[in-house]
DNA sequence: TCTATCTAGTTCAACTTTCAAGAAAAGGTC
DNA sequence: GACCTTTTCTTGAAAGTTGAACTAGATAGA
């Protein structure tokens, strides 16, 4: 960090160290748990399960290969790697982009969509079981708060906060 | 899921797939935030970096493979391939086990220590910047109760929890 | 137009993770 | 002891990720 290196450093109480811990613990599991019954139902990591799922919600199941890499929080380097391995699979194709001759659309093909379908409900149980059942409404309200807030501020567009001269 | 392939799927309500979506994009910024700052400060990904934080708190700098994986959530393999790598960076070295031949422990080297020490501030630092400075007292509370309750069910010893006729 | 710069996407090499297979020692049972 | 199972850890190959270098096309300014 910019700040830290030379000032002392402001420890985590005990409470906090708990807290840091308890959330590197769930959400490890969390997500082991995720790739591992999307590669067993799906067969494919969770991440490129969310691609062909963001694919799905487009219009007309295409988009921009670098817009689908900033919604799903990836580098076009590793969205490349991704819809090559994707499209071997035949769940979704390459396509030029008609207005800009840079462009590449990844399009969801029906087989994807087909895929889609059937790993969704699995998918969602999965989601339930492992989350929301767990949860209280009010936990659930919270999350969502505590998790915007996490978000906020870590957006690309906020890389450069802490260069105040740049703005 | 085991259960969900028949019975109709329960969906996610829109508040659900809210704070699902907010889950996700914010523990994925928050982990490729803390693997870019270890990496270009301690060298290593957060994994890493975890892992000679556990080997510095055990007794005599030092802990069976086996152990560290659990601590860890990660498997064997991957900790083999991990050890081996901070061995290779003098952090880390192995010594055999003197109760169980079979066992090795890995140990926190005075290299690996004094990295430690360089890099540890810059962490908390980071931790802090990134997660405590942006919640309430009242939302850090309630992350660690969530986060608690999340992890509960998914611990490995519940693996065969839908495999009652084992119990 | 000519040039410099920026953007979109891919590719390569180095690194990390996963999964399956395997060696070696420990533990249990007869 | 002999046999079988389990535990511990490693290995190798395939898959995935990263960061830097690179190509091609777009954009802006002189």
């Amino acid at each position: 960090m910019t700040t830290a290196s030379t000032s002392a450093p402001r420890w985590l109480s005990d409470e906090e160290q708990r807290v840091w811990r308890a959330y590197l613990h769930a959400t490890t599991l969390l997500e082991d748990h995720f790739d591992r019954q999307l590669q067993r139902d799906a067969g494919m990591p969770h991440i490129y399960y969310g691609l062909l799922v963001q694919l799905s919600q487009a219009p007309r199941r295409r988009m921009r290969m670098t817009e689908l890499a900033r919604n799903a929080k990836i580098t076009r380097s590793r969205l490349s790697h991704a819809i090559a391995r994707l499209e071997k699979n035949g769940w979704v194709r390459r396509e030029d982009c008609p207005s800009d001759k840079r462009g590449q659309n990844a399009v969801l093909t029906d087989d994807g969509l087909d895929m889609l379908r059937r790993s969704a409900p699995g998918h969602v149980e999965a989601v339930r079981q492992a989350m929301f059942d767990r949860l209280t409404d009010e936990q659930v309200r919270s999350l969502g708060e505590i998790m915007r807030a996490l978000a906020t501020g870590l957006e690309p567009e906020d890389a450069d906060a802490d260069l105040p001269w740049l703005r």
